[in-house]
DNA sequence: TATGAATGAGCCTTCATTCAT
DNA sequence: CATGAATGAAGGCTCATTCAT
């Protein structure tokens, strides 16, 4: 066998996941179906993650991860509120759109996570919580602080909504012209 | 033992089943288990449902027709498209702190039909929007045809959004005035 | 509910039973589905048997009694021993082919028989063992006596085999040629 | 514990397997009695066959392949067809009588196959038919082609119907002294 | 280190049978 | 008498995990 290191075989294994739970959901996603998917020897699974819940988790971290960093690469030309709110809106679908399987993984783990450590699941919530609120922050004219938090909360909850419709539908365009319609009420309320 | 109609044992597995879902998971929520919590044996949930599938998809028809039941039954007070919207989102997040197994028993089924049968999964969301629609359309003053669609359908994401967000926090108050911010934006927009 | 004597009842059960024996064997033929066959409620099979094995016993003393009913009917106008083993032979072979399920429900029970009741199977066999027995004694010229045992046992054995093949293939008329040549050499022996 | 190649593993399950289908039935064999038999656990069984159906056609190829390794192995010194068919008789009861657990594994399985896969279950018996021709073919002086086809098929019916009053009597003597008349009745119709 | 082999626990389902009406 | 309802026992199979090499 040609010699693979552990963090790849790790980082294999965790795309692999994402693309079976995607398919089948966390639980139909067995270790015997990822190893497959993986090309991967069933006991070299357990051998990188020791157990399932750790792979969940690492998945869990990961998905957390890419986001929080697309986040932070982030750099805003918008400058009002509403532009800010609807940019990071139509990216969030458009990005989502493009990468259903990870998407769809995501909610399904969030389900679990949700079930398995209530609290880990929030502070995930938290984190993009946080970096929305931090844009919105950054707004010119400034939005008064008690405004951000709950602005932050019901665009978060905009995404969220949006997200099962492109879920359900799979139609970006639809999804993306309702983005549309909220944002144009995000504007009329803010301004 | 007591012989019972067989219907009504049916609802008993379906209520016990909600509970289960809600706490473990559709996955997690064996038969074993749904029978355990509906105080009965084994073999009687199978000669009632035969399969797990069967009682699954019954859970299903019976969380819709039940939503469904209420919207029908509503009459609103509220005239302005605003104001139906408002009322509408308020008592749905309302109606799911209330009854927070089914409404989560109900997002863990979603996802499970989505994966099992998408056209059926999404009839039942079209069942919701439709219902929306409807509200909508009886505004004073009326709202354009072609706005309906959209409002609907944004309001139905804002809906499951803060869903989420109450799932994830159980904190109603904190989503109820998520709600009135989002009001505001529906006001702010169809003004 | 039509009231059907109970006599009646059974006889369509062991009916059915046979039917179904044919197509599943004698495990794959359960109560359920010999009921529906039968087109009668589950319960009242075990109304009228109690047990299925109670069921079984019946099929098999109702094939044996058939089949020696048929042999007690039959007059024979050979006259010696070759011509009156072709006839049985033949007539057995045929009668084999124009009840194909009664033909394989009775192998199948036989198996299961010798499993469960070893001395009631060989009673069964000794029935047929003792009527061939019977013809070949009116044999003229006579047989003597300590060939007409093993000449019975021989053509039952063949009996028995080419039985199978019909089993296996179906085709009447090949295994009537075969008949037609064990004639020849029953002929050839005891000339 | 202990590793074993599976093909081992898979060899001990298969004679686990024929004593317990030739106890109890093909249907009774369940998967648990048949690990017991084996002194193996349960999941191994199914590690090994993935299904009960595949542990049973493994079955039936094994016990064909047995008997035409036998077969095949066999050097007649027999000259005359009547004396190829008598040892061939002679020798298959024999075997049959001293292996009386795969004896009645292969009526049983037969059966079932039938059931199951008639096509494979007739190709089993062309094997058998196959290698006696063969035989029968060797034959001095030989005999007739067209009589070929047809002694064999008797000759193997003969084979069965005998084997079947052995699985009822289990009297090897009886049974070969039936044969020894067969055998007689075969020499006197090919002289 | 990697991985084929092995397994205890548990899942969904079905069966023959009995109960209650 | 006749039957829908109910069930304990068991069946085939799968799972995450561990063992042995």
């Amino acid at each position: 066998m040609a010699h693979i290191p552990t963090e790849v075989r790790r980082q294999q294994f965790i795309e692999a996941a994402i693309v079976v739970i995607a398919r089948v959901g966390v639980d139909g996603a067995t270790t015997r179906r990822i190893a497959e998917e993986a090309h991967a020897p069933l006991a070299t699974l357990h051998y990188c993650f020791q157990t399932k819940e750790n792979l969940l988790w690492a998945i869990f971290e990961q998905l957390e991860e890419t986001v929080r960093a697309d986040l932070e690469a982030k750099v805003l030309d918008a400058k009002t509120a509403a532009d800010i709110s609807a940019e990071l809106l139509n990216e969030t679908i458009r990005r989502a759109a493009s990468q259903p399987a990870a998407n769809r993984a995501q909610l399904e783990i969030w389900l679990w996570a949700e079930r398995n450590d209530q609290a880990l699941a929030r502070r995930q919530y938290d984190v993009y919580l946080d970096a929305w609120k931090g844009f919105l922050r950054a707004a010119e004219p400034p939005l008064p602080e008690d405004r951000v938090e709950t602005v932050a909360r019901v665009v978060l909850g905009l995404v969220d909504g949006l997200n099962m419709q492109l879920i359900t539908h799979g139609d970006e365009e639809l999804v993306l012209r309702e983005a549309a319609t909220a944002t144009a009420m995000l504007a009329a309320y803010l301004d």
